[in-house]
DNA sequence: ACTTTTGGACTGACCGGTCAGTTCAAATAT
DNA sequence: ATATTTGAACTGACCGGTCAGTCCAAAAGT
């Protein structure tokens, strides 16, 4: 019944882990499957059993994590208004939620920000899509925060929806590389007071 | 005897302008150094005769790239200053220097992000040298504006400077790449917004 | 109970091809 | 004269993908 056995899915998981890191560190091309496959324990042959190519394996890669983080930024923003919070609230949750799914899957985020904009690549297609899911949950919650009065129509929502998701991205990985000894409170709060406006001020 | 001649500099100055177009589609190592010389329309030798390695070429394009950039956001700060604008006037001229160098030279701004948080590379440690000079410039206006009394004393310099190069760049990003037809006023104004804090509504 | 068969999962040597980097003698520019 | 460029040949390493064969647990046959 089980078209996957669990001995098989145990191997994909063990090529996802092994896969994400190496990429991170060194990019896509750089990358040997022989690499992978050793990092897995296991020999180069099964990753080819188990996926059609290395782009293959890559984008499967791809889907599976992006899944994770618009489940986690849902989450966020759907907690936030069952407990009646506004829609800046939900942003904010969203924001936290995105830094702790950065801190914990350093390496995917890494991998997803060094591919997004190549132009001409196998998988083009698959990160459209998988980047406007990403987006998507942001702009939801705008659409919504203008139509509550919450915020000013005259804001662009997919421009700022953007425009928050690379603050965030961004941010994360400069604190994870450069400002480590941070605490996340620390980020958070840098962020935070942006979305609030309590940097550049409210007159003119 | 000009060290370099105008011959010579011509010649990099085309293989830089090949380099990046080509690194910023392809990734470094699915780049070939042969593709390189073909697209400057220039002998493969003669790459090893200015360069010392694919490596350096790319090095020496990162220093050259981030150097337009600084200077181009230090013109915006520094032209402001001088029309006696603020300091959140300032940080809104730098984002539009920033937009502005992005739409001129979007290949470059490619190639320095899916480059710039790879750990174990080569040339890591000129890229956080480069890095360091472009946040700069953003971290020294902040301070300014906090010395001022402009801006709160509250804000956090290192990761609000982050957040805002993030803001900038991966808007830039994606406008180019998913929202091509909007116009560089649009974005501009959105990410102004934010800056002015006028997306979560300020005050508290 | 016990052998035999089956087929999914995995292995690793191997192949065709690519690429960075080197070398150099001849051509061309300054 | 000297600096620079050319273009072609060559090397040695590496890489993606293939494939004939191994392993083994469970089903089928006796």
């Amino acid at each position: 019944m089980d078209s996957t056995s669990t001995r098989r899915r145990n191997t994909r998981q063990k090529l996802y882990e092994a896969a994400v890191t190496l990429i991170a560190e060194k990019g896509f091309s750089s990358t040997s499957v022989e690499e992978i496959a050793e990092r897995a324990g296991v020999a180069k042959g099964t990753v080819y059993y188990n996926f059609k190519s290395k782009s293959e394996l890559f984008e499967e890669l791809l889907r599976y994590g992006v899944g994770l983080l618009t489940a986690s930024l849902q989450e966020a923003a759907d907690e936030t208004a069952a407990r009646g919070g506004g829609k800046v609230e939900s942003l904010d949750a969203m924001i936290r939620a995105g830094l702790l799914f950065i801190h914990r899957y350093p390496a995917f985020t890494q991998l997803y920000v060094a591919e997004l904009w190549r132009t001409n690549r196998a998988w083009q297609s698959t990160l459209l899509v998988v980047r406007q899911q990403a987006v998507a949950v942001v702009e939801r919650v705008l659409t919504e925060g203008v139509a509550n009065g919450e915020l000013s129509e005259e804001i662009d929502i997919p421009l700022t929806a953007a425009a928050l998701v690379g603050m965030v991205l961004v941010a994360a990985l400069d604190w994870q590389a450069f400002q480590s000894e941070r605490s996340l409170d620390d980020v958070h709060a840098a962020l935070s007071r942006l979305l609030h406006g309590r940097v550049g001020g409210g007159r003119s």
